[in-house]
DNA sequence: GTCCTCTGTGTAAACGATTACATATTTCGT
DNA sequence: ACGAAATATGTAATCGTTTACACAGAGGAC
């Protein structure tokens, strides 16, 4: 391997030199300048991260910690997270964690020294184990919101995407209005169902604890709740899925029932995912912008690192879009799948 | 910012005892190492892994190159690989490269000195760009194969998968089966073209030029091409994309021109995205076992690195599963989705 | 001609770990 | 009780960079 000395012997200089020239420090004659990236090219010279990173003390990389994440999720994100480093000369260096404190914190250790600072997702974990953390690295909070004051958060629009979704259901006649909720201790899952209630409430609709489904987030959850809310005696007209895969097995559930989807039945899920609109009906739902999602985070935690740590702690949330399609029988019908969606998408 | 000398003046010992002790190299009395570990706890001490893979020369970080991957797929080859990776206790910095030379090497540049060994999946590119590069480190080539016997690869049983869907369509009594292509460049679309080729010819079927389309992959080149076979005097009566995407973009082409399916026109796509079961009829394809590609290329990876790149180079191949469902008629009709499917999903 | 300011370059000290080698202490066979 | 072997620990070189500091020569200002 070609390191800088064979590249300051071979021009017949000193490293510093090398040095200077490829990091464009100090002055250095033209001439000099010419020769050593000449020679340091034909000898392929590439430096030693890891060398630069232990005098400098930046590694140029950023540590993105994520729970067990399917699909486009996890795609989109990682995709604005990295265009959003790599415009800034960033690398990733990425990690499932699995969710519990003493995974999230081993994962954190692993990645001292190795990354300038992490975007942490743990929509099922406060922060108290992110805080209690060997490094000062910035650190930037995705998807749930920290106790503390310590560290960055961003997070969804969770609360208000539920309530226009709701409020939409309502504003079609909508009277009873069932919600499958997330896991108790999601901090989305939460915000949604405050979201819904939100909604209600405004409309003067009174709660009906009968309505309000346990859920997890899977389409079986789904499934199961939408075949309870069907046996009821007084059954709802709507229902509102906390996120788009449970609302997937609602529409299951209802087909197997032979409920009319939107008329006898509306149904409304969350996050908006490539699924929703081929889905027989079209899913209305409430879109999440999961790239921006990532590249914001990314320029949070870049804000951070450039200040050191020392700067005032954000919290921000990214916004949320209803998209109506005809589950919901609302508006327009989106129809035929647009042609070039996902038109780059390779191979697979 | 602790490091091993601050843990050392802390146990009154050197730091190569420290060092010792959190290596578990060389004997150190049970005493010194239960000291060590208790004050290199307490401190929260995490050795600086730019200065170990300083001097050790190993990073235990596996870089991973992909081009701009979609959905399902970029998501689940991470997965397998990530998982692979963390059994073996290395770390993954993913980069996203654009498809040109000048990319892949720019990336691959980046990397020196960051990673281990790396897995570069063009699946557009012949190998060239990846031989002359400055690093001896191993490579793991996916979804092509190199022209020399410099470095390991993995693709996927391109060939034989498309020509079992092909036989099978044939089996079904089919003659005129179209094919819409993939761009010319990509090594898996050449492959699942010799495989259609090849199941025609055994078939004893003459080969029909204008059943065969091009395309790109997308779901529009899936779109356009259906409607110019649609219009064909001589009408096939089976469609094979080369991928999912075009195939979806085929069942939006013919439910628009009212063409019914399977009845008048069998439909077959190749990957098996998880869209696939969800189409209106669920989409006959070939199902790529993605995970296990990424665990696989992995596997091969580390294989190199322990043996310091010079093992034997393998060319390996994961195999396919042929999964028939409505759009083609066949066998028997797979139903409602399996409702547990994605059952980890998380919000999202 | 002297002093000052640039410019261009080299020398050497970090950075934080690992590890070969040296040294001190204990154990043990005889 | 002596030397050898084993055990426990320390010293210092090393990995490949960056960068503070020193220094030499050139060009002006006076």
């Amino acid at each position: 391997m070609v390191t800088i000395k064979d590249v300051a012997r071979e021009a017949k200089v000193s490293v510093a030199t090398v040095s200077r020239v490829l990091n464009g420090s100090g002055p250095v004659s033209d001439e000099t300048r010419r020769l050593i990236r000449e020679i340091a090219g034909r000898m392929r010279y590439v430096p030693h991260s890891g060398a630069r990173s232990l005098i400098t003390s930046r590694t140029e990389t950023l540590g993105v910690l994520l729970p067990d994440l399917y699909g486009e999720f996890f795609s989109e994100i990682i995709r604005g997270m990295d265009d959003t480093a790599q415009k800034n000369g960033f690398h990733l260096l990425i990690s499932r964690a699995y969710a519990d404190r003493n995974g999230i914190e081993t994962a954190m250790r692993a990645m001292r020294g190795r990354v300038d600072g992490v975007v942490a997702m743990s929509p099922d974990l406060d922060e108290e184990s992110l805080l209690n953390l060997p490094s000062t690295i910035p650190v930037v909070l995705l998807c749930s919101v920290p106790r503390g004051n310590e560290i960055d958060s961003l997070t969804i629009q969770n609360c208000r995407g539920a309530k226009e979704m709701a409020a939409h259901l309502i504003s079609l006649g909508h009277r009873r209005i069932a919600i499958i909720k997330g896991s108790a201790r999601n901090y989305d899952a939460a915000e949604r169902l405050r979201g819904y209630r939100l909604a209600l409430r405004e409309a003067g609709i009174e709660a009906d604890p009968s309505l309000e489904r346990e859920g997890d987030f899977t389409e079986a959850a789904g499934y199961a709740a939408a075949i309870k809310l069907l046996a009821l005696r007084n059954r709802p007209t709507a229902i509102f899925a906390a996120n788009d895969s449970m609302a997937i097995g609602v529409l299951s559930a209802l087909r197997e029932s032979g409920v009319e989807i939107p008329e006898e039945m509306a149904v409304a899920g969350f996050d908006d995912i490539p699924l929703a609109r081929y889905m027989d009906p079209p899913l209305s739902s409430v879109h999440v912008p999961i790239r921006e999602l990532g590249a914001r985070a990314v320029e949070l935690l870049l804000h951070g690192i450039t200040h050191k740590n020392d700067h005032a702690r954000r919290r921000e949330r990214v916004a949320t879009d209803l998209v109506i399609r005809r589950s919901t029988g609302g508006e327009s019908a989106e129809r035929p799948p647009p042609k070039t969606l996902n038109s780059e998408m390779a191979s697979f």
